[in-house]
DNA sequence: AATTCATATCTATATTTTTCGATATGTCGA
DNA sequence: TCGACATATCGAAAAATATAGATATGAATT
């Protein structure tokens, strides 16, 4: 985990929203049509239209939070689901603790 | 204290470095010439020498911190010093974990 | 196998950040 | 008050980031 890396994503406010968000999937996103769950997170496109941004740039997002480790990306069929990875998430936290 | 403009300080490691080294000034740090303390926090001068980069760039950064809330800056004479600020920084944590 | 749908990647432009040298400001000492 | 020193600010060039449209890929459906 790279604390700078990590920063970087943090450092715009839909990135932080889309963490949050992906904190209580119930509470921020419809159900998935195929499944009942969120076990894996969310699909890329319920984020988009929650954040209004363009299809290319959500996928961008998604992609740089994926490198530094923030959020694990699951496929299924024609979905790729997102979710947080709360051992890096906790990480940057300890890191945190030591340097701040 | 706003989580995206303190992680844009965080997301450069001169800058994580530098709130690192304030963390333990005697450490880091030559003794300053004027006064016998680092209460004040350490002088740019210091900061930069650490660094290598130039004068200009470090006042540039250092004022980029204060106005995120991260460091104090004080004036002696000629000298300014800085110093954490560890409240900003308890609640950059705080809200941290809210959001994350 | 052709089409459709969801997502990823590519390309390009606009904006922001980085970083510096030059210059300005403020303070001390001669 | 003049020069020397520490820091701040300004202006500019280079690098990085943000963002979108166009296109590619991969999977499901017909």
């Amino acid at each position: 985990m790279h604390v700078v890396e990590v920063s970087k994503v943090l450092s715009n406010g839909t990135r932080v929203n889309i963490l949050k968000w992906l904190k209580d999937p119930e509470l921020h996103f419809p159900p998935h049509q195929d499944i009942d769950h969120f076990d894996d997170g969310v699909c890329v496109g319920y984020i988009q239209d929650k954040t209004g941004l363009s299809q290319s740039t959500i996928s961008t997002y998604l992609n740089s939070m994926q490198q530094a480790g923030l959020v694990i990306p699951t496929r299924h069929g024609k979905w790729t689901y997102y979710r947080r990875n709360e051992e890096v998430i906790q990480a940057y936290y300890s890191t945190l603790k030591e340097v701040l």
